[in-house]
DNA sequence: TCTGGGGTCCTAGGACCC
DNA sequence: TCTGGGGTCCTAGGACCC
């Protein structure tokens, strides 16, 4: 008899707040809002809202402004990106202790491959092991896929663990509305209402002939098996490798002077080498990000005569690639941004 | 909701070649 | 030169996620 496997998705409670809030104990039970540089005043986002917070309807992806108005009394913290880094690595770990496969999804995310006869009991001994070793708290997925395990952590927050699989994904999903799925957005939501499809469980039964038509053959088809929570089992453990590399800055003040945009975007190019040099592989393409007043966005990209790992390379493209915007609009935003090529096959 | 920063994948049109 | 059809690369943009 063989022993089943699993799929879990561990994911920390409000992260990024738990680690300010870790090193800061008299915050506990505020509303702390984290983000950018803590300056509500500034053109920056919540990267995460604590759960007191998140009561004033403070979430992530919220301008600073508006968090602050929701919310006058919050305490306002900026970004500390290394913190974060090493409570991840400490977080995953505690989680590598465990005879699971660990694949790393984001700072605050993993997905656990594990042959085990009770998984509730194995997510009760991690959340209690992430705890102890590191002062976080987590949640705990348990799914027959990745998609399942993902979705059902949701269900777990916080500082809980559920299960969702083939036996109860219909009594569970069927009535939720189809951005309730992974990988289903707000605009896609909105084009899938135009079909009169609003809930997952119609989603599951559309006609995947009618969803090519409206997204195409990859997308369209994939929104209903997303809907039949079928999904990706494997969990693996090799590391990620990227694909490419950017840097982006938003200006408090939008650009107006050539002269001024040109050194920004110089020096975001530099920012880039500098990263493409530390990954060991040159770039092969180099694009520029422009986001004009109000807020309209534009790239522009070249491919390298070839492939190239040095400041100067890097630069004169991002500098070329600049001179083919046309628009004189005020500049909000600039991103200078790196591909790497294919990668090189295996030898043998 | 006056809308960050860092990524990934898909689509679609045009160029170019055979 | 009126012109078929397929394959691949390049490029811009859209959508999504954390």
């Amino acid at each position: 008899m063989s022993i089943p496997d699993w799929v879990l998705h561990v994911d920390l409670d409000q992260f990024i707040a738990a680690v300010e809030i870790g090193r800061r104990p008299e915050l506990r039970g505020r509303p702390v809002v984290v983000g950018g540089a803590g300056d509500p005043t500034q053109r920056a986002v919540v990267a995460t809202a604590s759960y007191a917070a998140r009561e004033f309807g403070v979430h992530s992806g919220m301008p600073l402004r508006t968090a602050a108005k929701r919310c006058p009394d919050a305490v306002f913290l900026p970004t500390d990106p290394e913190a974060y880094e090493e409570a991840s690595e400490q977080v995953m770990a505690t989680l590598r202790g465990f005879p699971v496969i660990v694949e790393v999804l984001g700072w605050d995310e993993a997905f656990l491959g594990a042959r085990t006869t009770d998984p509730e009991r194995l997510a009760a001994d991690i959340r209690r092991a992430v705890t102890e070793e590191t002062e976080l708290s987590c949640s705990v997925g348990i799914g027959d896929n990745k998609l399942r395990a993902k979705l059902a952590t949701g269900f777990a927050k916080p500082a809980g663990t559920y299960r969702l699989t083939r036996d109860n994904w219909g009594a569970v999903m069927a009535g939720r509305p189809v951005d309730a799925l992974w990988g289903i957005g707000r605009r896609t939501t909105a084009k899938l209402t135009e079909l009169g499809l609003t809930t997952v469980g119609q989603l599951a039964r559309a006609d995947p002939a009618e969803l090519a038509a409206r997204f195409g053959p990859t997308m369209g088809p994939w929104y209903r098996t997303l809907a039949l929570g079928a999904g990706d089992t494997e969990v693996t453990a090799t590391p990620w490798v990227a694909k490419s590399r950017s840097r982006e800055t938003t200006f408090q003040q939008n650009l107006v002077d050539r002269a001024e945009i040109e050194k920004e975007v110089a020096t975001l190019a530099r920012r880039v080498a500098r990263d493409v040099t530390e990954e060991g592989r040159p770039a092969a393409r180099v694009g520029v990000k422009v986001r004009f007043a109000p807020f309209i966005t534009q790239t522009r990209s070249v491919t390298l005569p070839e492939p190239a790992s040095d400041a100067e390379a890097i630069e004169r493209a991002a500098l070329e690639v600049l001179d083919r915007f046309a628009d004189t609009r005020p500049v909000r935003l600039l991103g200078v941004r790196a591909e790497f090529g294919e990668q090189e096959p295996a030898p043998g």
